[in-house]
DNA sequence: ACCTGAACACCGTTCAAGT
DNA sequence: ACCTGAACACCGTTCAAGT
């Protein structure tokens, strides 16, 4: 899962992935056109139609790459795997504010709530994230059944965060809910 | 704002709203389509766009209408202004999770991430409901500082358990929830 | 005042034809 | 293998014409 753009030649199914998440980012779910992916990609619609069968086959495309990005994005810069606790749960923190993710989780995540097959994707990696999150604060010191709690609590407030322009790029907040969160 | 159905005879614009609440408790924001609505009212497109200049139009009809609905069913049913603090934050956690409520209280929110004009509607009225939760936690015994932190943790919660089908009608979890916002 | 019916632009989709 | 170009259905929008 490259970020490399195309220079003339045909086109591969990676570089309407990447063209897409450039829509989603920018203008959200609504943006996502097959008329103007082929304007950036200088092409028309039959090409799009002979990389993928139809609509519904590059959104779980895209879901999938989405997954992918995320998983590779995780292993290079993030989060040291020797990092626990609470030190782990503020760099979780850290991570989903800052900018550059931001808008792409934003648009597929409020994509997911109208398209099942997004949703899936999504549900799938919050799981797993849910279940680290969870980990962290049983490393905090909390029994299985707080932390069940706590973690559902910090991660339903982050989504809802998240959808909130003001709120979601706020790091104090988001250092201060954490705070709360982790208080005995 | 009535919920009556009409009975042949020329339409109201209330008739166009009332229907598409119904489209988007049912379906969710892309559901709301002028061919829909035509069907279920039994007339043709013209008619829509002489009660309204257009979509847009429609869509803030729509969400002033919804914000009138909310005002007028709190007062009517809901929580008594003599129901303070815990107990007051116990019925508003339970008004969100009644599940006639939840379809159109999910679909508008879904509706307000990617539409302007709803986004306005939803927020001010957000607000209302953000600043009665924060008076809660003053009223619980919390100072100022700690009833925003509190009261807007609470919130997003809310909001992000709204958006998962699993959480968002699961009364227990909201009273734990809670339980968990009011620890000193 | 309230609505019909026909027209147009836009977008997703198909497919035969090109290289 | 990869793409063009023309066609079609669907939907938002306009508007002259009807009652």
């Amino acid at each position: 899962m490259t970020l490399a753009r195309r220079t003339g030649g045909p086109l591969t199914a990676n570089d309407w992935i990447q063209t897409g998440f450039e829509l989603l980012s920018e203008g959200g779910p609504n943006a996502l056109r097959i008329g103007r992916l082929c304007e950036r990609l200088e092409v028309t619609k039959g090409s799009f139609y002979w990389h993928f069968t139809d609509m519904c086959a590059y959104r779980a495309a895209l879901a999938h790459a989405w997954a992918d990005l995320y998983d590779e994005r995780r292993r290079r810069l993030e989060i040291p795997p020797d990092t626990k606790g609470r030190e782990r749960l503020e760099e979780m923190v850290r991570a989903l504010i800052r900018t550059d993710h931001w808008a792409l989780e934003r648009a597929m995540r409020i994509w997911s709530l109208t398209d099942d097959s997004v949703l899936e994707s999504v549900r799938r990696r919050d799981e797993l994230v849910l279940s680290e999150v969870r980990q962290a604060f049983v490393d905090c010191g909390f029994d299985d059944d707080e932390a069940t709690l706590r973690s559902s609590v910090l991660f339903a407030a982050g989504v809802g965060l998240l959808h909130d322009h003001r709120a979601a790029q706020d790091a104090p907040l988001g250092a201060r809910v954490l705070d709360l969160m982790l208080r005995q």
